[in-house]
DNA sequence: ATATGATGCAAGTAATCACTTGCATATTTT
DNA sequence: AAAATATGCAAGTGATTACTTGCATCATAT
């Protein structure tokens, strides 16, 4: 009927929807391709018709699901080389980037021990981040920027903060803490960076 | 046969660590109580026999499972008033306990959604040991220990960093860093407690 | 010694699951 | 206009699931 919807992929992508709402409140096993048809409007046949069975969905779903790429660049540009700044940025960054694609981390983390080819991308994503930060906390060494300390447990420790309240925010919503999730951020690393700081 | 394994309990216990087992690898739906059964070497039967039903079996998993007495004891009890001291001996005990109890954590988190009895009190844990935080860093305002900061986005961020690093180790392993915990926290702590610090 | 309670074993049940098939209908492409 | 493609609908399939029943066995308590 509306001819906006008439483009390849629109019943494929109703179905992806319904099936990333209904994995990530209810998991992989319990969402059933009926439910997940009835969500998404269609017959369940076309769920299978379209990606073959129901491991061809979730499947879809994590090949959708690439945030790493994203986020290394956004460490890597619009540094002004202020640990402050550069931090508060990458860790607002990470923040609004992670809670648009919840459902993804949500799914990819509940679920990679079932499925062996998530896990592996799924444990590479941090893993490129840190290696990120280390990188700019190296450079920020060589500036006399930073104070000498463990670069390797520091970009760590500032992945656990971001990791942390993300968690803390997507499982416990609003009851977890009133604060903005600006608000704490910038409270711990201003601390950190304070303490980080070599001319103090 | 053995009777040291005659005692009541027994076959009940076997029956809670195998599910435990299989619920926080496969989650709670794939974990059927045929393989339950199995993993515990008794007969399906005898697991609906002792629980009723699949459900009373993560239900008395999950009433073993409150830890949140013992670490706001940790917290307000072995204080020595320095920062940097208190709280790397609070992350060190937080992080131990969290990996003895590490199963339970994860099927707590991982089935919350499902499970509305098990999402509150799981909500509840954090929420208390972040109260008892903030009591001890306003104790350590009120002996001019600590500059004036944001005590809720401090204490929370502090969670953040255990939880984080905690769900990191726990679901990454040993790919994720190669410092130890120990190491870890030191570096983010220290760091942190040096900005905090009223002398500098 | 006997009764009780816990467990094993075999069999079965109704419900649900992922998935298939055949055919009608609608839309899009050619 | 004709052909190809996508979807809906109805019906069904075998496998699996949580859970039950009846009966035998065995250790323990009385």
């Amino acid at each position: 009927m509306t001819t906006g919807a008439s483009f390849s992929g629109s019943t494929a992508d109703q179905i992806i929807q319904a099936a990333i709402e209904l994995i990530s409140e209810k998991g992989y096993k319990a969402a059933t391709t009926k439910a997940i048809a009835e969500l998404a409007g269609v017959n369940e046949v076309t769920l299978f018709r379209q990606f073959g069975n129901k491991r061809g969905i979730i499947k879809t779903i994590m090949e959708q699901f690439s945030y790493a790429p994203i986020l290394k660049k956004t460490i890597s540009s619009n540094v002004v080389w202020d640990l402050e700044e550069d931090l508060y940025r990458f860790s607002t960054e990470y923040q609004a980037y992670m809670w648009k694609i919840k459902d993804y981390v949500w799914i990819g983390f509940r679920e990679a021990g079932v499925f062996p080819e998530i896990d592996k991308e799924m444990a590479n994503i941090p893993l490129a981040i840190k290696q990120e930060l280390i990188k700019y906390i190296e450079e920020m060494s060589n500036r006399g920027k930073i104070i000498d300390v463990d670069f390797e447990a520091l970009a760590a420790s500032i992945i656990h903060l971001n990791f942390g309240h993300f968690m803390a925010r997507a499982r416990l919503g609003s009851t977890w803490t009133d604060r903005s999730t600006e608000q704490i951020m910038l409270t711990a690393i201003k601390a950190l960076c304070h303490g980080l700081d070599p001319v103090k």
